[in-house]
DNA sequence: GGCCGGATGTTAGCGATGTCAACATTGGAT
DNA sequence: ATCCAATGTTGACATCGCTAACATCCGGCC
């Protein structure tokens, strides 16, 4: 008795349910997302999900690794020195992509062996650019350091991003 | 009909929730801190905690503003050059703490002058000590950056905190 | 071609959570 | 002593993650 408008089998549900997470990420940060909204989304029942991946935490594990990979392509061809910004601006266009992928899912998840790739490709790009190892360490951390805090309107005063990206990177 | 065992009212309910909520956050991180489980704790009804605080978004922000005092306070005594590793040490030893006090709620809760007050006094303590103030916002991202990647599990080859501290700050 | 098993979705249901509305109890000001 | 506002309680609702049992479909085998 089925009344579905729809085959029953979804063609690529799994692409379809990251693509909705990832919707509901940038739209209301990681705390939006959940699996069954996504499902909704995808128009589809609320356990289809789990056929594609074993709980929650492998969904948006798989979706930080698909952030990762896009991410580090994106500081891939550039200079040292333009990284720095290039990494900020990522983590305040998009925030919640950037909570997902530093966040304690990393921890999580570390059993995800496409997680932990992904995630060590990109210090990569970073690290290739950079003089040395310390000095790369060095500038992850401070670049690092400032997404966090201007994400989260730690810093008083202006929080206009170039203004303080200015006053803090070397140059 | 009462049977009760104890008196209807608990005396201090919000000082008994707050602890409460500080033991979830300790023991299993943001997301083990529950209003049902703090009331549980706290020996009230699942609804109590609506009595002091608007939400959980609210009480959270509590939390986070007496955890910032406690924060400014480890690091008023030092020197700047020791305010580096106290300040990542206490993420390292304190994640749920550090999570909920720089994380989203920073911004969720802006309007919560308590919080607000309490971290601004916390970057006061590295701005006086430090000899100017972008030297000040260079050192606080750095380490910030640094706690973060560490709480995370994000740096490729050895975390030990000891080691990339010693390599990474000057000195 | 027809069967048949594994892959993919579905329905039903459990326990937990945040939150609201309506009601109960109490302590302190008048 | 009385009454009110502060404080707790009960009951309920929607949502969520997750499991179990069942339904449907596609592809390979005879």
């Amino acid at each position: 008795m089925s009344t579905l408008d729809r085959p029953y089998h979804h063609g690529d549900l799994r692409a379809a349910l990251l693509d909705a997470a990832d919707a509901l990420l940038d739209e209301g940060g990681d705390g939006a997302v959940s699996l069954r909204e996504a499902a909704r989304r995808a128009g589809v029942s609320p356990t289809a999900a789990y056929r594609h991946f074993a709980d929650k935490t492998a969904l948006l594990a798989a979706l930080a690794a698909r952030h990762f990979a896009q991410f580090g392509q994106a500081l891939g061809g550039r200079s040292f020195d333009a990284m720095g910004p290039a990494y900020v601006r990522f983590a305040l266009e998009r925030p919640g992509r950037f909570r997902l992928m530093f966040g304690p899912l990393l921890r999580a998840a570390q059993t995800d062996p496409a997680l932990q790739a992904a995630s060590a490709a990109a210090f990569q790009a970073l690290r290739q650019a950079a003089p040395d190892e310390a000095s790369a360490l060095r500038a992850w951390a401070m670049v690092h350091g400032l997404a966090h805090l201007l994400l989260d309107g730690a810093l008083p005063g202006s929080n206009d991003p170039d203004a303080v990206l200015a006053r803090v990177l070397p140059g």
